[in-house]
RNA sequence: GGGCGUAUAGCUCAGUUGGCUAGAGCGCAGCUCUGAUAAAGCUGAGGUCCUUGGUUCGAAUCCAAGUACGCCCA
């Protein structure tokens, strides 16, 4: 490891091309299999479990992915650090409808229709193509998600070149759609099943027609718009009060084809209104409502919609109206009525429409034998509300959830009108093969009720309406049977749930999740598409009996027909549709053509990834992960849901320990990022390439790229709880802040340490035999080494991160290499000199260490420049652990009260106006507490340096340095004496401040007199502030005095000067490009006397300080005129 | 419509159990310092601590109502 004879460090160019140095990063890892050695290193190690989950293979990865994917990396590191043996698997996300969508994308295809056409005229052949080419995609991504994750510094047991062409299941990292996943779901699947939570449901679900497919309701959750329909105002004539109308309103025209009764809220007060020739009853409530007025002035609205007008407007406006009398709803109840498209031959179909769902009707028994417009009458239902539309509320079954379900309820039929797509079926006469999302299907339902005289109003009606997440597709709703598990046990994941933590805290996740549990309704599983798990669900033809299979041996096992065509390939549509099975009825089942929720794909893989099937002790080493990690949104109905309640079913333990989320990436003004914008960043023009956005002026901008570190570091600076602003912006700051300050000192140390030819394997002097600064510096590394320990083990990057910002930025940098860089500069070698340098380097090698998790390129590039590494590696070292006989809390307190001595005196001279280059010749301090008085004595010359005194003096007199100033202090005060505290106050400010504060500093009591009698105070009760006095700048920062001596005698002029001639010279040094260790001849002239008196008197000091060697112009040499206190001085000099 | 959270300088955010003249970083202005630094130091300008009411000797902080924004759920 060290370094022997003939080795040195190597030159370190202050302006890095950080981009390219961790590509040369990557190519060492590569070259020397660091990655695999870990893994090597950490074989016998504990177990820590972290658990991936999937990313989905279906595009290239965005900066926003890096965000979590960081997380993962740095707590594996860590971990690895540690010694601790993982699994380091990485996770892809394979099955679903948002791989179909882009494959179909990509063929330009538009519906079902054409993916079953794919092959003409052999939809079996179509969709095994169809189901080839998404798992092509899949593969495609992965493979370029993998890539991208590489460049991120993602430390995974990543897939080779040769894993590629192997099956999923047999690659290292895990996928979804391997075997082993569909076949763990089945066993899910199967236990649900056997504990009868698996069925069947009819119901009027949200329904894409694009796509062709149901939604779950936490697919419907994702995507809600604002959006504008045209809504109706309806008559439906009674039938035995001719003249007389119900009103009813709907937002969607094209259910009104498919309405079977009418709802009224039987405890509602409602209105018979006398309107021209006509009455109407509607809702009292409805009738005078300022329909949506809040959201109107909240401006939830869509541009270019008129506010609403309440139904009295309407009414005034068509002629006027007549309130005839009061009733309550209850008296509606029951009236028959005239439906609007009593006409068409689904209305007079016995048990509903169509003839498929008529038969499940009459077997169900939900309804009697009657057709849709023999059932049209008013119903009583407790949800009509007068807050929208009339108060009066259409009821289509088979075009709306709640209708579906009042419709079972109240026996009557419902009417299904639309076919996978969207359009009418048959029996819907003219409106035949139109499809309901479009305006003019609308437009033609609206035209059909106006000629038939039964409409009444029109408007624009804007709400949020469901969109398909994907496609963005209106949603509508639609009859269908899908398949459901019950939440009947939804006790049982709320139990592991309790089990586990979630972080951050401030974010109230379990709550959430909880929250989740208790209002999830039967989860929703299937999907009528096909690529996804196949649901293991047979369905007998004859006697209608499912079964649910439990693995493919299961299978093979009941299989009747089709094993032969199916064995060997991957359970997937559409070969695994050839197996039939046989039935206890003698029927002949088939598998129902579903396939199933994505989210079932990802919630199993704590028992798909980690050998649940194949070595239940080896999995028991691994369940439950120690920590998972993703981005909050939508993962609570989600992800998170998932693994959870998949869990409980398997064996009713909490598959992980905890849980940290994070929230999103914007851009750096806090937008959403949008290609369409151009405020996107893709994530290799950030790591690597450099990329293009949009400025304030709506220009594009160019800007290089940031690198993966820095990005890395950003995400985990960053509280978790809330939105990162990404950007250029924020990336400059940081880089100039913290990396690159990091980086100049590591230069600087090289640059010297390579100079002095420093040998880093020399004895190290003995840390109590250093100076106090040196000491200092590496006791407050300590406390830095254990805030990184204590902030992984916490899950909490951002205080570890900002800390260490804090400790290069204001500790190294600022500080400790600043006050030491004449010990590093010095010429003669020593054992001061040896100190300065050990100490600096075992700062610099630990705090690459405890960097390293985080920025593991950094870490690289600089561990191989402080250690003779050869091809070992920062990430095989073991992480820092804090060192006790290093921490001295007492000098951390004497160099924090330095500082402030510093900023004081600073303060002082910045008062008078008298630069630092202009030496003074004493301070005085008055130390406000021991830590002060320490440092003065302890830290006179840093001060004396730092403030270019000649010596500095602890102020020991009994009378005060500076004149006091005397506040009471309510805190103690309060408590003490209650609501007498205002007389207390104003004694407080009758008294004398010296006289106070001089008793303060005695026996610590005072007693004073208040109108109510004397009092007892102690110095705490009071707060004292101290002004200068003549002739002395004075400062004081609470208890801390100083007075500076601003007499500037001739000789201190002098010296002035002196150092005035030789920042000159140096400038003059550098703009002669010579370098810092070159030794000059130097000239000065000039006709100033002051001038010349400071150069003779000070001759040897300006020589020693700008490397003179000889005195007089040199041949080579380059001369300017500067003016100093406004005397002209000729430099001229030259290198030798 | 319901639940949770947030509101502090031009921007990004700290502010502990209620207590000093409400802070930091960036940006702005002046001065200073500089042979590691793309820097750094001091000073200054810049605040209705969202609004109103309450509790209290005292409220950015606690309580209530309202407003705005965000997230979650309907």
């Amino acid at each position: 490891m060290c370094r022997s004879g003939g080795f040195m460090f190597e030159k370190v160019e202050t302006q890095a091309d950080f981009p390219a140095l961790e590509r040369e990063a990557l190519a060492f890892w590569n070259r020397t299999g660091a990655f695999d050695k870990l893994r090597q290193k950490n074989q016998a190690g504990q177990p820590w479990s972290f658990l991936d989950g999937p990313i989905t293979a279906n595009n290239p990865m965005g900066v926003h992915h890096a965000w979590g994917r960081t997380f993962k990396d740095a707590f594996q590191r860590y971990h690895a650090m540690l010694g601790k043996k993982q699994r380091w698997q990485n996770g892809f996300d394979c099955q679903g409808l948002w791989v179909e969508v882009e494959v179909e994308k990509e063929l330009g295809l538009k519906s079902k229709r054409d993916i079953e056409n794919l092959v003409p005229g052999d939809p079996f052949a179509g969709i095994d193509r169809f189901v080839s080419l998404c798992k092509e995609r899949v593969n495609t991504f992965a493979r370029k998600q993998t890539e991208q994750s590489i460049r991120l510094g993602y430390w995974m047991d990543w897939d080779q070149e040769e894993d590629w062409s192997k099956p999923a299941g047999e690659r290292r990292s895990y996928y979804t759609m391997s075997d082993e996943n569909n076949y763990t779901i089945w066993s899910f699947l199967k236990k649900c099943h056997t504990r009868g939570l698996v069925s069947r449901g009819y119901d009027a679900m949200p329904w894409c027609p694009r796509c062709s497919v149901g939604l779950s309701q936490m697919e419907m959750a994702e995507g809600y718009q604002m959006v504008a329909h045209r809504s109706v105002f309806v008559r439906f004539p009674l039938r035995d009060k001719p003249g007389s109308f119900l009103l009813i309103w709907t937002t969607t025209p094209w259910t009104l084809t498919s309405n079977v009764a009418a709802a009224v809220n039987p405890a509602n007060t409602y209105l018979e209104i006398q309107h021209k020739e006509q009455r109407y009853f509607l809702a009292k409530g409805a009738f005078t409502h300022a329909r949506l007025e809040e959201e109107f002035k909240r401006k939830e609205w869509v541009e270019g919609t008129p506010k609403l007008k309440t139904l009295e407007q309407l009414f005034k406006e068509k002629g006027g109206y007549e309130i005839v009398r009061e009733l309550k709803g209850e008296e509606l109840v029951g009236l028959a009525y005239d439906g609007p498209f009593d006409e068409l031959p689904a209305q007079g179909h016995p048990h509903g429409y169509p003839r498929a769902i008529a038969e499940v009707v009459e077997k169900r028994g939900w309804s009697k034998k009657v057709s849709a417009r023999e059932s049209h009458r008013v119903l009583a239902w407790k949800d009509v509300g007068e807050s929208e539309g009339t108060g009066i509320v259409h009821i289509a079954p088979g075009c709306g959830k709640e209708d579906f379900h009042l419709g079972v309820e109240s026996g009557i039929p419902p009417v299904a009108p639309l076919d996978e797509f969207g359009c009418f079926l048959p029996g819907f006469g003219p409106l035949e093969g139109k499809c309901a999302v479009d305006a003019d299907t609308a437009s033609a339902v609206i035209d059909n009720l106006q000629s038939k005289g039964l409409l009444f109003a029109v408007e624009k009606y804007p709400h949020k309406y469901p969109h398909c997440w994907r496609c963005k597709t209106e949603l509508l709703f639609r009859l269908v049977d899908e398949w459901f598990i019950s939440m009947s046990w939804r006790d049982e994941i709320m139990k592991i749930v309790e089990e586990v933590t979630f972080l951050p805290a401030s974010v109230n996740g379990k709550a959430r999740e909880l929250d989740w549990l208790k209002n999830m309704g039967d989860w929703m599983i299937s999907k009528k598409r096909y690529w996804g798990l196949a649901l293991p669900i047979w369905v007998c033809g004859k006697c209608g009996q499912f079964e649910v299979i439990g693995s493919k041996e299961e299978l093979r096992a009941r299989a009747s027909e089709g094993w032969d065509k199916f064995e060997g390939k991957s359970p997937h549509r559409p070969w695994i549709d050839c197996v039939k099975i046989r039935c206890q009825c003698g029927g002949v089942s088939a598998r129902v053509p579903d396939v199933g929720n994505p989210w079932l794909d990802a919630g199993i893989v704590p028992y798909s990834t980690m050998g649940f099937n194949r070595d239940r002790a080896e999995w028991e080493k691994w369940f439950p992960a120690d920590f998972i990690t993703e981005c909050f949104p939508g993962q609570f109905r989600n992800w998170f849901y998932a693994i959870l309640a998949m869990s409980a079913m398997m064996t009713g333990r909490a598959p992980f320990k905890t849980l940290l989320g994070h929230a999103l990436v914007r851009d750096q003004n806090g937008d959403e990022m949008h290609k369409s914008k151009g405020n996107s960043i893709p994530f290799e023009g950030a790591a690597n390439d450099g990329y293009e956005i949009r400025n304030a002026k709506g220009e594009l901008e160019k800007h290089p790229a940031m690198g993966a570190d820095l990005i890395r570091w950003m995400f985990c600076r960053t509280n978790p709880a809330a939105n990162i602003n990404f950007g250029p912006g924020p990336a400059d700051d940081l880089r100039a802040r913290f990396i690159l300050k990091l980086w100049n000192t590591y230069a600087f140390f090289c640059n010297y340490a390579r100079l002095d030819r420093f040998d880093p394997c020399a004895p190290a002097i003995p840390v109590k035999e250093r100076p106090d600064i040196d000491r200092w510096i590496l006791s407050d590394l300590q406390k830095l080494v254990a805030m990184a320990r204590e902030s992984f083990e916490s899950y909490d990057l951002a205080s570890f991160c900002l800390e260490a910002e804090r400790f290069i930025d204001d500790k190294l940098s600022n500080w400790y290499v600043r006050r030491n860089r004449r010990r590093f500069w010095k010429s003669e070698q020593g054992k001061d000199k040896t100190a300065a340098y050990q100490t600096l380097h075992q700062v610099l090698l630990t705090f690459t260490k405890l960097i390293a998790p985080v920025a593991p390129f950094l870490a690289e590039t600089l561990y191989h420049n402080l250690v003779d590494a050869g091809d070992d590696s920062v990430h095989l070292q073991p992480y820092p652990a804090p060192d006790a006989s290093l921490a001295d809390e007492e000098l951390s307190a004497d160099m924090e009260a330095l500082l402030k001595l510093v900023t004081l005196g600073s303060s002082a001279r910045n008062a008078v106006k008298i630069k630092v280059r202009q030496p003074l010749a004493c301070l005085r301090v008055q130390p406000g507490d021991e830590a002060a008085r320490r440092a003065v004595v302890r830290f006179s010359t840093q001060l004396c340096e730092e403030l270019n005194l000649k010596k500095v003096e602890l102020w020991q007199e009994a009378g005060s340095l500076l004149r006091p100033e005397i506040k009471p202090n309510p805190k103690t005060l309060g408590p003490k004496f209650g609501q007498k505290i205002r007389e207390v106050q104003t004694a407080i400010a009758a008294a004398d401040p010296m006289l106070l504060w001089q008793k303060t500093q005695g026996s610590g009591k005072i007693t004073l007199e208040s109108a109510s009698g004397p009092f007892e105070l102690e110095g705490a009760d009071l707060f004292i502030t101290l002004k200068g006095e003549e002739g002395w700048a004075g400062v004081a920062d609470k208890n801390t005095q100083v007075a500076l001596d601003i007499r500037i005698t001739a000789d201190l002029a002098a010296e002035g000067l002196a150092r005035d001639i030789i920042r000159q010279v140096q400038e003059q040094r550098k703009k002669a490009g010579l370098e810092m260790e070159d030794r000059i001849a130097l000239s000065l002239e000039t006709t100033g006397e002051a001038l010349q008196k400071a150069i003779a008197a000070h001759r040897d000091y300006i020589g020693a300080e700008t490397l003179v060697q000889s005195w007089g112009a040199p041949g080579n040499a380059t001369s300017i005129t500067v003016k100093i206190e406004g005397q002209d001085l000729h430099i001229t000099l030259g290198k030798i």
